[in-house]
DNA sequence: CTTCAAATCATCCTTTCGGGTGAGTGCTTT
DNA sequence: AAAGCACTCACCCGAAAGGATGATTTGAAG
């Protein structure tokens, strides 16, 4: 954003000074002031949407994360206190496992993989699998 | 698009000719050259950000479907065969409600919303309802 | 009018979840 | 050393989910 608005200013400080440079040397007899006015004017504009497209494109990357690749949500992963291990649970539920398949898949007991999904509904306020998921979703905690 | 272009001809038109009239009347020996050509600098260059985004945005509306806002793919779910009813069961499951809850919001008997969901766990071959929801954003039928 | 699919509801039975509670181990912090 | 935390496991019990099957109604298609 910065930068953009540094070349914007670089490039405006160049275009008057290049345009009043060559104002008295070959375009003022030669061209009509419409003219030279709607060079100015189409020059701009392109600058104009290109600065545009280049603020707005930023804005979307940081408004959409959800758009494109899942990158976790790490502050939101501490504050609401979750473990390493409860957070690999987390995973392997909303890839829609049982408490049994992924008791087997990380080597532990069912009653083991039981208080860590109990302990995930606590910390994400849900009382269901499902809507364990569908909050962790929505604190991109899980893709 | 088209609108936007007329309308940037349009505004380009009357600049130009503002600009000309004013230039012989009151600005053209009071201010130098280099602020009317600034001016007209960044006024274009504003007309030129509004012009980007008109253009950009209808585009990213096309090109762009799944980003951001969710579009039911049509096709997977007549291929699936599932019905307008058994979508309704699956965007309420997909949100954590329990079949009780879907059922009370369907007016419907807790039996009838098993049998959609059972239907439902056959077209989507899932096993469990985590599963099924996982299966049907994957088939984006549901956001 | 018949056929068919969707939607509705039911009963029976099994599996999976989830709540509550207690407890042992190991690592880190104080 | 003691406290705190994460991880582990266990038992009990009730609620929710899921499987299998049969039945009725209704609207659309043939």
């Amino acid at each position: 954003m910065t930068r953009t608005i540094f070349i914007y200013g670089l490039v405006l400080a160049l275009a008057v000074f290049l345009l009043k440079t060559l104002e008295y040397r070959f375009l003022f007899r030669q061209l009509s002031a419409e003219i030279y006015i709607g060079i100015i004017g189409v020059l701009f504009t392109i600058l104009g949407v290109w600065m545009g497209q280049k603020i707005t494109r930023k804005k979307k990357v940081f408004v959409t994360p959800q758009a494109g690749e899942f990158r976790l949500n790490e502050k939101i992963l501490s504050e609401t206190g979750i473990s390493k291990r409860q957070h690999e649970v987390l995973e392997l539920m909303a890839k829609g496992l049982t408490n049994q398949e992924i008791a087997d898949k990380l080597f532990v007991s069912l009653n083991t993989v039981k208080t860590h999904t109990a302990n995930l509904f606590v910390k994400l306020d849900a009382k269901r699998r499902t809507q364990a998921i569908q909050r962790a979703k929505e604190l991109q905690l899980i893709p």
